[in-house]
DNA sequence: TCACGTGTACCATACCGCCTAGTACGCATG
DNA sequence: CATGCGTACTAGGCGGTATGGTACACGTGA
């Protein structure tokens, strides 16, 4: 587990997991501007340096930024850097919008198994919320 | 697209998608499980049956039968076949219970990046439980 | 102007999960 | 004993992921 903390932000990656770690850092990303810790505007850690912070390679750095921008919640300046956009404007996506109702399936159908009733699970999406954006959402 | 219909139950897998085929036959005999499609002591299709009817590796099935196993869903007799779990007893997995969560913050991530409020989250969660699990959940 | 930091684009390589193919074994049923 | 069943094992191909290295294009600031 590497941690990086630079001028606040925090971001690690697990390289036991098995989610790909490209992926874990465009979740903390997008999981970071949900909870205000990353505001629009603010400025992300450039490729290289992110890269020598979490001992990974450059490569993988960009390729989590550009999967980052191609959904729109980040965007780069060429020769300036990568930030947080700012204003952004969320689109009915149908197809992701497909995949968050699959996922979402795929969580009622687990919570199933672990036992869970219809009432605590709506607790538990409560409590998200509560712990996620207490202002943005 | 390939679909299998044997005796009422429907199976379909993708060779396409990125997901596991494995996986999608774990995942669809879950839902279905949940939708009461399976019922408890049903029995399920023999491992070189449903490969062929799915013009996949008898191996690939097996995989999804032992992990469906492994999780206590499904139970196997040798000689006999493989069905359904009987009186499924839901454990209180902290881990499985950890990853439900994750993928439920996932899940309010997306949902805020698509532009979805939380009132409308959880009426997409109502509807899901109406559609899945009408008497069971 | 020029050095520097930035994102980007290649290429080659390695590893691992997934899937296929084939064969063989142990067990329960009829 | 023949049949159907799950299981185990080996071998190989394929694609995604990550690494290492090099090079280019652009904007900034000295």
């Amino acid at each position: 587990m590497i941690q990086h903390n630079g001028g606040g932000i925090v971001l690690q990656v697990d390289i036991k997991s098995s989610k790909p770690i490209y992926k874990q850092i465009m979740d903390q990303i997008k999981e970071g501007v949900v909870k205000g810790v990353f505001q629009p505007g603010d400025k992300l850690p450039s490729v290289r340096e992110l890269s020598t912070m979490l001992t990974i390679n450059p490569n993988t750095v960009s390729k989590a930024y550009q999967e980052l921008e191609r959904e729109g919640a980040i965007e780069t300046r060429r020769g300036r850097g990568t930030f947080i956009v700012e204003n952004y404007k969320p689109q009915a996506d149908p197809d992701r919008l497909g995949q968050l109702n699959d996922l979402l399936k795929k969580v009622v159908v687990e919570a199933y198994y672990l036992g869970l009733s219809k009432k605590e699970l709506k607790q538990m999406l409560a409590d998200l919320y509560a712990k996620l954006g207490g202002a943005r959402l």
